[in-house]
DNA sequence: GATGCATGTGAGAACGATTCCATAGCCACT
DNA sequence: AGTGGCTATGGAATCGTTCTCACATGCATC
């Protein structure tokens, strides 16, 4: 069942057929005609030919790093909600955290104008990942990091943890810190470099032993807690890059029979649901993953509407959260 | 730059080139000569030219009630890992948990062909979601949920919380359960009627104030649990049909000075990640999520490429983790 | 030397829409 | 009467592929 098809049931011209369905001049007893065939048959114009002629697939490309995480899922959701209001729908490119995927999907999105837009979860930012995006013939988004030269929407990591071991260190004079790798700028460094700050701030010299590195989950965090606490015995604050990282901190508080927050302070950054749950409750800080989505699909809609538009580079808020698990 | 040009340009015909691109027969002279004007101009298909000639998207629509959760995202993994290693991409439809944007999508999706196939982590199953999937031009499948007469992967949840229900009955007899609504067959059904035989099996009567129902989420399930002690002051265990339930039931024990388990057992389903971190570590079943996403994806390609194929229909199996929330 | 087969090539017809253009009736001005 | 501006319509071009033909060569076969 095609337009001709319609067309010719309805007795009239496949361009009327076309006028009728966008907006053109059509007559009134013309469209009832249409009208009625339509509705006969169930016609459905079909959207591959539409986005040839149209040049617009009303898709856009997400990549993610991986889908099975908080702050992913609650990014993807504020982008699809938003992008789902303006009629458009979201093409999900997932890497497994291999960053060569990544590349891999900028490509394949970019291929044969698959999507009318792009939005990245980005976690690396190589030379690869530069002549990628730079090939790129539709807008491009970057959430969650602040990759200088394209529109961003990010978190405000620094700030964040900033607070956070502030906070901490109006009781305690021992720091260490389980980060992640550095590759990643938003988590990996710029947290980092907000525990730093916050420290020499406070006058505290940082132990070189007292800084941790760790993989995006609790079990990696109590291993890396557990290390700590074997240089740095008279540990009494651990400043943790995620919540995930910071359950397995506490854990291993737990196991080598220290108290939190009384022997060891402990804070994570995310305010995932757990955080209120676990035992102590979890000191962190809310990030706004929902609204940071759309604010990214409301940059890309607009960088689709009008593409010359100048690169937008938003900070998001954030909140920290006292709880018990810090004194 | 399109197919015409590359031909031009390579002194060939538009055909030779699409010969070149697929299959067919080319001399190696002319092979060189397209290789190499493609090279220089970095040529590619237009996808949506081969989308509308050839009937094909290579896109699979997936539908899901909410991403921001464990299960859902990890089936969402498995689709996307398993139909990425045969060149398909997910359309993802977030429906909000609203019922009839499920109707709607279903709709959406099947309109001019804009997918191959459809995967639904269906909930509600209405009148209205089978007329609409009745009128589904393309192979579809439904997971996480068995519904009759269409080609479904689904988790055992009957034999799971049965057999939670009998480790729990072992020492206990005053049982209590926290479902979630009817509707949504697989959890608020099949769950709550494995607690139930459980009970009938082991020869206790279950009272109907013992029976609570709850939202997907910790908070929910800790007024449900708070509604129970009040009218079930001597209750002992408390099967839940989730673990973000069983999260909040804990909760809720805690605050009124019941220990688990030795004053009330609590079990979960799911097996997250937070369960073997809460104190006490919660007693579960862990359902196969990312593996049924893959048997999803493998059942919908099956069809894609043979849609005259019988309907599958499988259940995956489960394994339960005896935690410290049990005796 | 006619026939068959494998290789190689290009012209042209789809696929199913949108849109430019030409045409034409009708009405209202000057 | 001539001009211009609306409404209304259909023909034909266009988007960028793939694929069916028709046709041409070379070589082996009967």
């Amino acid at each position: 069942m095609n337009i001709n098809e319609i067309a010719k049931r309805a007795g009239v011209s496949r361009a009327t057929v076309s006028r009728y369905l966008n907006d053109g001049y059509v007559s009134q007893e013309k469209r009832a005609r249409i009208s009625r065939v339509i509705e006969e048959t169930g016609y459905v114009p079909s959207s591959q030919a539409q986005q040839l002629r149209n040049g617009k697939t009303h898709l856009v490309g997400v990549i993610i790093p991986k889908i099975n995480s908080q702050s992913v899922s609650r990014m993807v959701e504020g982008v699809t909600s938003k992008l789902a209001e303006h009629g458009y729908q979201v093409l999900l490119a997932n890497t497994e955290n291999d960053a060569n995927k990544e590349i891999e999907y900028l490509r394949i999105l970019n291929q044969g104008d698959r999507v009318d837009g792009i939005i990245m979860l980005g976690t690396i930012f190589t030379d690869a990942h530069e002549k990628a995006i730079e090939r790129l013939r539709v807008p491009f988004v970057v959430l969650d990091q602040n990759f200088e030269g394209y529109s961003c929407i990010y978190q405000d990591d620094y700030h964040a943890v900033r607070d956070l071991t502030q906070l901490a260190l109006s009781t305690a004079r021992q720091p260490a810190y389980i980060g992640v790798l550095k590759n990643d700028q938003a988590v990996g460094v710029m947290r980092r470099q907000g525990f730093l700050d916050a420290c020499s701030q406070a006058g505290i010299a940082v132990l070189p032993k007292a800084i941790e590195t760790a993989n995006f989950n609790s079990d990696s965090g109590y291993l890396a807690a557990e290390r700590i606490l074997e240089r740095v015995p008279d540990v009494d604050t651990i400043v943790c890059a995620t919540d995930e990282i910071a359950f397995g901190a506490i854990m291993c508080m737990r196991e080598y029979g220290k108290r939190v927050p009384e022997d060891v302070q402990i804070t994570g950054v995310g305010d995932s649901p757990m955080s209120r749950i676990i035992i102590p409750t979890l000191s962190t800080a809310h990030l706004p993953f929902k609204t940071s989505g759309i604010k990214a699909a409301e940059a890309l809609l607009s960088l689709i509407v009008s593409p010359k538009k100048a690169h937008v580079s938003v900070c998001m808020p954030y909140e920290v959260f006292h709880r018990n698990s810090l004194r």
